[in-house]
DNA sequence: CATGAATGAGGCTTCATTCAT
DNA sequence: TATGAATGAAGCCTCATTCAT
């Protein structure tokens, strides 16, 4: 006779939450296919079967946790518009809040892994990839107004967008390949890409490539 | 029917060659975890029994494709070394080179995929990050000469060759993150991180970050 | 609020039948072993914790409730033998009646999923199928009265009483086997096995057959 | 190198069959559900992972089984419509065979615990019904020339073969409800219900109640 | 008594690897 | 060597049962 259902919903939740951020963190560490579900559990502070009453298999565990994680930086390209300043601002905060964000960078890691299994169905896998497309539209809006404003060199925007943050995201990947963790430095240079040359020469296809 | 003990080793290599191809591929396609040594007989065009014969176990397997693509890599980079041109020019031979030989750029992928599974041992996982690590050496190298000589930027040479080398690296992701096949024109996109500017200032940091 | 301890125990009673009777309705329409407790549960509208405050485990309450089933079917034995009439009227008023009960013919059904799993111990079955058993003596002394009489024909009296029960048992099956309700007419065909020929040729053995 | 495909081809449907037969055994002692394919694997010599090289799963398994022995009562019917005599003594023929056919009656006792299982899908479980329905088509259709002729009793042709199968069909269960082996006497005593009166009266109902 | 979260034994299935032929 | 049947360790998931509240 559960006297608060209001907290035993939010005791739910938390819960929820406590074994989406453990599966992350071991997902991130081991690889999601060697992560076998009962360390998931263990690293929650749970049994294995408890999971189960939170998350029907491990493939809508890791499907939740990649939509959170692409919620997170679909928030961070909201806040990102909102900026003051040119459109080479925006993008120089987002990369700050990008390297700051331990979650949104780890979900970078994790969804090339989920490519690379069957864990996900089809289904989910496109799903995913279709946010990333949309987010990757984002990108590719701002800079166009930063071509417009003059703040970001002229290039194909697709182009352009896809290399930049190819580069940053990529930086969840250094601590793995050995190369460390990135320093705050970096995003001067990432922002190099989108820089304006002084004159026009040197700058390359405008048009879409190929 | 005279036997010939040469030709039979070569006939060895031959068949064991076509097993490591036929891995690549659907390594690649299918991911490493996913992909079972039947998948990869059947491709190869024996029995998975037979494999056995090749190779003693998956991880061998697997180990062999990515040292042998590894040496593919280091074989670019050791002929980068002896272009002609300035150090920028050299590096843009590379990327250019980079983007032709299908099997250095999938080997990046299946490198990242083996480090998300427990199917090679710690002590192979430590061996290929080596190489990594010496392979990235050499574009720092390569980088510095080109600071020396003024064809490349003043920057932290390794931090520069990070980014760098994530960048083009990272293209052979692109197909699997939906952003289709990267064109040549992103080759002097990517040089721009290196291209100095006109003028000093804009330039990073020149020790080694952090 | 004064305490009732009989009415205590009344609300107890019950709601233990309540369970057994939503037992009863998902074991013959699910299966008993596909029936998990929680589906008892709910459709006995209680948490499933709560069973076990009535039933200490899914095997008690299985047999408890064959055990109420095979009450109900000897109480119909019992009610028949004191009907009027021959013994063939009787086992007539037996048939309908068990066509009416409900109770009594989804029990068969359950007997017989219960004797193909191993949900209850080898004791409790045995138990049910001494009182199977049982029950059977008592056709069996209605025929041999009826023999007796002249209402029910020459044959083994056991052959002829289980053949007999087996078939109008066997009505409850009917629903499940896509055969459709068993209709009031099937009273009629299946007494026929106990009318006597109007001649003694045709009739069968009178020993104990084998 | 296999010498002999079609030796090879044989020895596989041969284990195959084995596997079967193992499966009905168990399944009939042990019941359905409680049957684990370790257990079959053990009852047919063999591991339980090279059962998966067999059949997909215990479902499959199941459903090949239950349709085999479908096939083998099909058989029989047919075989029934070509013995020479009246239908009532063809109907004889078929109740004797179908005692002396094992596979074909304990058949029809895992069909029963089928239904009672969420084992097999929606989908065979009505193939299998439909598969029952037609089989009893057949029942009807000989009555109904049985009626024509004279040897069997006027009654709604479908009850009337309902009644008829049920009873011979039940005759599987006999030993499991601890009645024993049915004898070959019974055979006499089923046919009753089919075997006019030498009178009208006491015939029931000709068209299909209800 | 009531609730539903928690536990964990146990079954199904996969697949790397071995082995008889 | 080549084949593919055979093995069995190991992971996912279910669900009867327990227990804290």
């Amino acid at each position: 006779m559960p006297r608060n259902p209001e907290r035993d919903r939010w005791h739910r939740e938390e819960k929820r939450q406590r074994i989406v951020d453990a599966a992350r963190e071991i997902f991130t560490l081991r690889g999601v296919t060697a992560t076998k579900m009962s360390d998931i559990a263990a690293a929650a502070g749970l049994s294995h079967g408890n999971v189960y009453n939170y998350f029907g298999s491990k493939e809508e565990l890791l499907h939740t946790m990649v939509l959170q994680g692409q919620d997170v930086y679909s928030g961070l390209l909201s806040r990102m518009q909102n900026q003051p300043g040119s459109a080479l601002e925006k993008l120089e905060w987002l990369i700050e809040q990008f390297l700051l964000s331990s979650n949104a960078s780890t979900t970078y890691w994790i969804v090339l892994q989920a490519q690379a299994t069957d864990v996900l169905s089809t289904e989910a896998r496109n799903e995913i990839t279709a946010i990333v497309h949309a987010n990757r539209e984002v990108i590719i809006a701002i800079i166009e107004e930063g071509q417009r404003e003059g703040s970001i060199a002229q290039w194909d925007s697709t182009e352009l967008a896809t290399v930049f943050l190819t580069a940053y995201h990529n930086m969840a990947l250094w601590p793995i390949r050995g190369f460390g963790q990135p320093q705050p430095s970096v995003t001067g240079l990432i922002l190099k890409l989108l820089r304006p040359y002084p004159n026009q020469e040197g700058n390359g296809p405008l048009g879409r490539p190929g």
